[in-house]
Order: structure tokens, then sequence, then C-alpha cells
DNA sequence: CGCATGCGCTCAATCGTTTGACTTCATTCT
DNA sequence: AGAATGAAGTCAAACGATTGAGCGCATGCG
């Protein structure tokens, strides 16, 4: 096994100096049009591969950024990525993810180890109950870090989130208009700035139209899938069957909603009228489709990477708040409450 | 804003030399009992942030390991993934995950990134159409990689697979039993080992039964979405409508071809059968639950992260080729064909 | 012709950590 | 007593890339 590829062996194959050959590489001005050519080929030639852990010791910078989700089983945390991604890709910045699955330990270990390692800056959405201890290593090192999807109650740091408690109040309204009057609320049950404003909004709401909120229509669950959602909606249609709508912290939780509902016989969008939120991509593809609250995805993701970037440029800015408006989407889960 | 704190800092403060710092940091028995807890508590006071980079350009080793998946869109990546990373964790390894978005380009500068930044090993779950010269950059470099779900026909490398086509003869072996005799392929038209062990598998048990295999009836689509899955079905059903039943390459395909089935008023389970493949963990929380071809993805996770762990360790070993066998779980998609 | 200018390159120090060689001092063995 | 051993550190040289300072050499100008 050959000894690793350095500028040192392309400099001594070229007969110039370690530097020229750095230089070389980086298109500096000092070095002439015809050796820099003449030097690149050789190093690809030689299959010299840069590195970067030299190169960032000396600089003191590196150009990766790292994101930590809090967990992906929620596939529209796909949809924030794949904006963020194409956001940062321009800036020729690799992305590092880690999925930190709920998992308070998992998301502290990232973030350590990504300061060990250099990273420039971090994008969190943060697990329920991030931890004190994990803030306090972002503040010492004054590690660039914008939240999205989910805040704090510190102001002190970026974040890009949606209007969460607007986006229930849009779907609670759209309810309304349709005649429904026992409307039910699912999910919101975990500790998190989204699960707070969203079942929020929904109580405000309530509220606004003089709607009472009786303790059998509300299902505060501590988790978003598929499966959670069915349970719930067996719960609300047995203790609760007067409701006519159903109010839902996620997607996921709404199209479990919808098949214990048509289990059970009740036309979905006829009988029973269920909304969503977030708007998964899939959404759509469900029969019939998901009524929901669109989250400007595109929009978020792209604008935490961008404000992600300032950061870093520009450390000691003060902490910029953004508050997307969502927008509502109705299909086929949404229709006038039935007439007794 | 003050320097970054170093080993130096630490040593200046406590009196002692930089490299007694770093040893007692790392539990050096040189190092007494007395000096190494008063240096730790030191460090943690001065908030001491392990400079990796530096590390392991000394020692020319890191304990980062990469994944590069395919694609997240299909959620059984997140299952293999999980797998993995409980494997890794205990190995204090830091895992990098790149999604690839089935494109050769992101794949491709991920892993290059990956050999500048000193990852010590390679996960790959490869993009369809990879392009030889990825393959030549990990061999040049001779950078320790296991393929896991999808494998290379190149030969050279390690990999961890799914038994596709055994899958696959176990679905059909069961719509045969269970009484049907036209039973349609969805999937596979992707140009990936999987995709071709699939159909091959579904071809070879047509055969074996002494069933027909016609145009019709095979719906070679070269994604695997829910949506995809719906329109094939819908071609399905008009042009071969002898079917009555579908054996699918993915549980996405295999939802989405349900979802058509229901909305024409076949009720799938009785009046139609479909089989899906990789056992989704959601699938059993559809109504029906959908029948499907179990991948054994906790054993392919970890095995593809033991084998890794063990080229690192051992580069020079020849090449481990490891089929796991799947089996098949039948839920309520699945039923006797019916009496015409 | 002599001196300044600038081009094109080399030199050497530097980033923070690790590690083999070396030192110092005390203790043990012969 | 003198040599040998060992414990507990220190020292200095790496690792590979970057960069400000420096150095020939050719050209331009007065």
């Amino acid at each position: 096994m050959q000894k690793r590829i350095t500028l040192k062996t392309v400099a001594e194959a070229a007969g110039v100096s370690v530097s020229a050959v750095s230089m070389a590489l980086r298109d500096h001005p000092r070095i002439s049009e015809t050796k820099r050519v003449e030097i690149k080929a050789l190093a690809r030639e030689l299959g010299y591969i840069y590195n970067r852990q030299a190169a960032s010791l000396r600089q003191g910078t590196s150009d990766n950024i790292s994101i930590c989700v809090n967990d992906l089983h929620n596939p529209v945390f796909l949809e924030f990525l794949t904006a963020i991604e194409r956001e940062l890709r321009q800036s020729d910045k690799l992305v590092l993810l880690c999925n930190a699955r709920e998992e308070c330990e998992i998301q502290d270990s990232f973030i350590r180890r990504m300061l060990e390692q250099g990273s420039s800056g971090l994008l969190l959405s943060p697990v329920e109950g991030t931890c004190p201890e994990t803030l306090r290593t972002i503040v010492q090192n004054n590690f660039p870090t914008v939240f999205f999807t989910r805040r704090l109650e510190d102001e002190g740091f970026d974040h890009v989130v949606s209007d969460d408690a607007l986006g229930v109040g849009l779907a609670v309204d759209e309810l309304v208009r349709l005649g429904h009057r026992n409307i039910a609320w699912i999910g919101g049950g975990q500790h998190t700035s989204t699960a707070a404003a969203r079942f929020e909004g929904f109580a405000a709401a309530l509220q606004k139209h003089g709607l009472a909120l009786t303790e059998a229509m509300v299902e505060k669950v501590p988790e978003t899938g598929l499966e959670v959602g069915r349970a719930a909606m067996d719960r609300i249609l047995r203790h609760a069957p007067e409701v006519t709508a159903v109010a839902c912290f996620s997607d996921l939780l709404a199209l479990g909603a919808a098949s214990t509902c048509r289990e059970a016989g009740r036309s979905v969008g006829q009988d029973i009228s269920i909304i969503g939120h977030d708007d998964l991509e899939q959404s759509v593809y469900f029969d019939p489709g998901l009524s929901s609250v669109r989250v400007a995805k595109e929009q978020i993701g792209r604008d935490a990477a961008r404000l992600l970037l300032n950061r870093i440029a520009c450390p000691e800015a003060p902490p910029v708040h953004e508050t997307v408006a969502p927008s509502l989407i109705l299909r086929g889960t949404t229709g006038p409450c039935p007439v007794r």
C-alpha cells in the first residue's frame, strides 16, 4: 500500500515547491497559467486527494454545515431537508445530516462532535425536551445556529418557523364555514413550540367562533404517527359521537384518523371532515385527497439556510426571528356538515 | 471574542506540558491519577473543545463513518439506517449521512468529500446508474466500502443484500396456493440489482408454476412512489381485467395499487390480492394490513455495519458477499382467488 | 547605467494534537 | 555503594495545507 499522495508528492513530481502546488490548485494568481495547468494535470494523474483536515486546521475554518433533525420518521422533514440542501449546495458547502430520533442524547453528541470537527454552523430542529446543557454548549462556543420548524423560548437564537397558530386557525375557520360545530382535535401532546402553538391556535379559533372545547373532543397524543392517529380517532368516535370534523396536528395523524373513520363506516369528506397539517407531498395521493394546512416548507428551508450563512458571516448580528404564514389546501377530506 | 481554548491553554493554566494534558484527557497511564483528575476538571471548566481535525491529521485516522443512501423518500431506508446507527453508536463512531436523492452527482461529491475529510469508511446504497468514476475513486484510494440493499456487478466489493428473487418467489408461491392464475407485476423498471432480481424472481416463479407472463400484466415502472403505483394499477385494471393478484416491487407501490383498486370498487383482499415488498413499519397500519415480503432490515443493517468495521480493520481481506433471506408476512390484502 | 517595480516562485512558520525519545527523581536490587 | 529499574513527566518532531515574507530576474524609466 503506497503512502497517501500529498502536495509534497505532487510538488516533487512537478519539480516545484509545495506552496506552488497549493496555490496552483486553488487558482491563486501568483502562479502562471502554464504552470497551473501543468500542475493540475499532474495532480489529477497522480490521484491527489485534498486533505481538508489539514487545510481547515491551518485556516481555522471549514465549509461544512450540520443539520440535526428531531425525527425523520415524519416525511415532512425530508421536504425541509430538500429545500435546505438545494440552497446550501450552491455555496459548495457539505451538508452533514443527523437523525436524532427524538432522543436528546443523540442530538447532544452530534452537536458536540460537530464542534470538534469544526463544522461552521448548525441547522437545528430540536428534539422534544432539548436539555439546557446542549444550549450552553452552543452559546459558549458561539456556534452559529439557526433553529427551524421548532423554536425555543430563549429569544437569543435565530429561528424560522411556520405560523402554527394561524394555520390551525385557517383550518377551523373553514370547518366552521362548512357548518361544523363539533370540532375535535388530535395531536399536540409533545412539549415543543409547534405542538403548543397549534393547540393554542385551535383553542383560540374555537373561542373566536363561540364553540365549546370539551375534554372528550381533545386527544393530546404525544406522537405524530399513523397508528397514533388511528387510536385517537377511535376514542373520539366512541366518546364523542357528535363530532363531525377533526383538525389534526399533522398529516400523519390525519391519515390515521381517516383510516379509522373508513373502518367505522363513516365516509370521510361526507359524514366527517378531517384536516391535517404540513401538507405532505404524498397527501394528495390518498383517497380522498387530504385537506391540509400547507406549511411553506420550501421557503422555511431556504430562509433557514440563508440565515445560517449570514450568521456565520456575521456572528454578532442581532437574532432574527422569522415566522412564515401557511395556507389552506382543500381536497376531498373536508365537506359540508351533514344535516341530522 | 476570545481565542479558541486548546491544549496549550489548559496546559498553561495547569502548569504542565501540552503532552501531559493530551495524555491525561485520553487516560494515558503515564499520567498519575491525581494529575489526571485535576487536568480533566480544569479542561471542563475552561470549556475545552477537542480538535478532531488536528488529532486525525496527526494520527492519520478518523472515527467517523459515512453513509450514503440512494433515496430517503422510501421509508424503508430509514429502517436500515436505524439498524446501522444502532450498531455503530456502540463503537463511538460518528455517522455522517447523505441523501443522494437518486442523483449520481450528489453521491459522487459526497464520497469525494468524505475522502477529503478522512472518513474511515463508507456504507453505500448506490444510486441508480452509479458512474464508474465513483467506483474508481473508491478503489484507487482503497476507501473501505460496504454496499447494502443494492449491489454492483463488480464482485470486488463487500455487500449485504436481501435475497430479492427468493422473496418474490415466496410471494408468488403464496398467491398460486390461494388459487390465483393471473398474476400481475408492478415495479422493477430501475437499473438496479434489486429491481432486476425482484423481476427475475417474479418471472422465474411464474414459469415454475406454468403460468404465462403477458405484456399487459407487467408494469415496469421506474420509481417506487405511491402515485406511480396508483397509475400502474389503473393501467392494469384497464388492459388486463383478468388479473386477480398483483405482486409489487415495494410496499409503496403496493399501497398505491391498493388505493386505485378501492377507488375502482374492487375490494382488496377479496376481489383482488396485493403483495408488497420490504414490509415497512407502517404497512401494518393500513386498512387492510398489507401483506408483504419482509426484508430482514435489522440484520442487513447490522451486518453491513459490522462488515465495514472489519473491512476497516483489515483492508486486504477477500470481499464478503452476504445475501439475507426474507420472509413472507400475510395480512389482509391477500385472499383466495374469487370464483368466476 | 542604476534603481524601482512587479512577476513568479520559494521559504519557513503556523494551525492543535500525538508520540517516541529523553529527563529527572526516587526506589529497589545485587 | 553503585547500578538498574520504573514512575511521571517534558521535549520536539511530526501530520498536510496555507500564507506572509523574501528573493531572483526581467522590464521600464529617468
